[in-house]
DNA sequence: AACAACGTCAACCGCGACATC
DNA sequence: CGATGTCGCGGTTGACGTTGT
């Protein structure tokens, strides 16, 4: 293979730019454009090959750039567009301005990647693994490589409470305790993740059937192996949260109690892009992001996984017109999540988010 | 003070997609 | 239709700074 072709014809120089070369380059591209970049370097007098010319003006020199550190609502936006997109970290850092893809992929791996590991509850996961029959080994892999849908950790242990989603969520509260992060009481700070997740209930309980919506049963449900029932109707058989109650009365119950959990967000996903029968009801307290984009733009059945949805150019603009429309403040707070209003996740001690 | 371990991030590498010849 | 050139992307590396011992 060796090096790109524009490269091979001549000797070049690699490594880090000195101070010279960026002026010679921004003065070049500034002047002229960088047109066709294998000719860059030749023009504006550079021992480099063009693709290091080209790397160089995008992620370091374009005057656009936004330098410093990431906000947390910069990463929140992160988690979530990660969570719909996977590694594209391109289509990812196209939604942060004056962000680049490398930015946002070390950002990810150096520091939203640890914050989120500090949240995995090890057992839970492996519960997954053995619960999920499709591609284990696929997915244990990713959930040891991180490079999972975050929203994979949506599980939840308790019936009657809401959750947000705790990788998000959790990632803006670990960043609400950096030094240099101070939640405004003005609520200027935004909790993109609250608007994502409104807190308004939007999975069904065992203490109230009633609550259930038809729908529910259409999507895939996984439980933690550990789960513990709370209720004297719950009983775990099979790794699923089994009433005993479901069956005998379906329409009292439902006939989708058998194996009601908490969805993941990509299940929910998944399940709504497959043009399964949603109810208006589920979707209008399902993140208005994902009901938008996925009435908007059903996919194939077949992929699993957000990273393996492919994701139209449409679709792109859709969730770059959802966001740019995205309100910059919301009723909820950082203080309200701080208070562990909102995240109650009992395999998630609030000690294990600090950074 | 010296060293190791760790974290960050700029830069490189290889590959695929696309355009042009 | 295949060869070649170019661009853009994601994964990876390695230099350098920081922190811990």
């Amino acid at each position: 293979m060796g090096h790109h072709s524009c490269c091979n014809k001549q000797k070049v120089k690699r490594g880090l730019w000195s101070p010279e070369e960026d002026e010679k380059l921004i003065n070049y591209v500034t002047t002229y454009g960088h047109g066709c970049w294998s000719s860059v370097p030749r023009l504006a007098g550079l021992q480099r090959c063009g693709k290091s010319c080209r790397l160089r003006w995008i992620n370091y020199l374009r005057p656009d750039l936004k330098r410093g550190s990431f906000s947390p609502q910069e990463a929140a936006l992160i988690v979530e567009l990660h969570s719909i997109l996977g590694n594209r970290w391109a289509q990812i850092a196209k939604h942060l301005p004056g962000r680049t893809d490398n930015e946002v992929k070390n950002f990810w791996n150096s520091s939203i990647k640890k914050r989120l590991a500090s949240l995995v509850d090890v057992p839970a996961l492996a519960s997954l693994v053995d619960v999920h029959n499709s591609k284990p080994s696929e997915e244990a892999a990713d959930f040891v490589s991180l490079n999972v849908n975050p929203n994979a950790f949506i599980l939840s242990d308790q019936r009657d409470q809401l959750y947000l989603s705790p990788s998000a969520s959790s990632v803006l509260q670990s960043f609400s305790h950096d030094t240099d992060f101070k939640p405004n009481p003005s609520n200027e700070n935004v909790d993109l993740i609250h608007h994502h997740f409104p807190i308004t209930p939007m999975f069904p309980t065992l203490s109230n059937p009633a609550s259930f919506d038809p729908s529910w049963p259409l999507i895939p449900f996984v439980t933690p192996k550990h789960h513990v029932p709370n209720s004297s109707n719950e009983v775990v058989q099979d790794d699923k949260l089994v009433n005993p109650t479901a069956g005998l009365n379906p329409y009292e119950y439902g006939p989708f109690m058998a194996t009601q959990t908490v969805p993941k967000l990509c299940e929910i996903l998944q399940g709504n892009l497959c043009n399964m029968p949603l109810t208006s009801i589920s979707l209008e307290n399902i993140d208005p992001l994902i009901s938008k984009l996925s009435s908007c733009f059903p996919i194939s059945a077949g992929s699993s996984y957000s990273h393996d949805m492919h994701v139209a150019p449409k679709q792109m603009d859709f969730i770059d017109a959802i966001i740019t429309s995205m309100p910059l403040s919301s009723s909820s707070s950082l203080s309200a999540l701080s208070s562990g209003q909102y995240i109650t996740n009992p395999t998630l001690p609030s000690s294990s988010w600090d950074p």
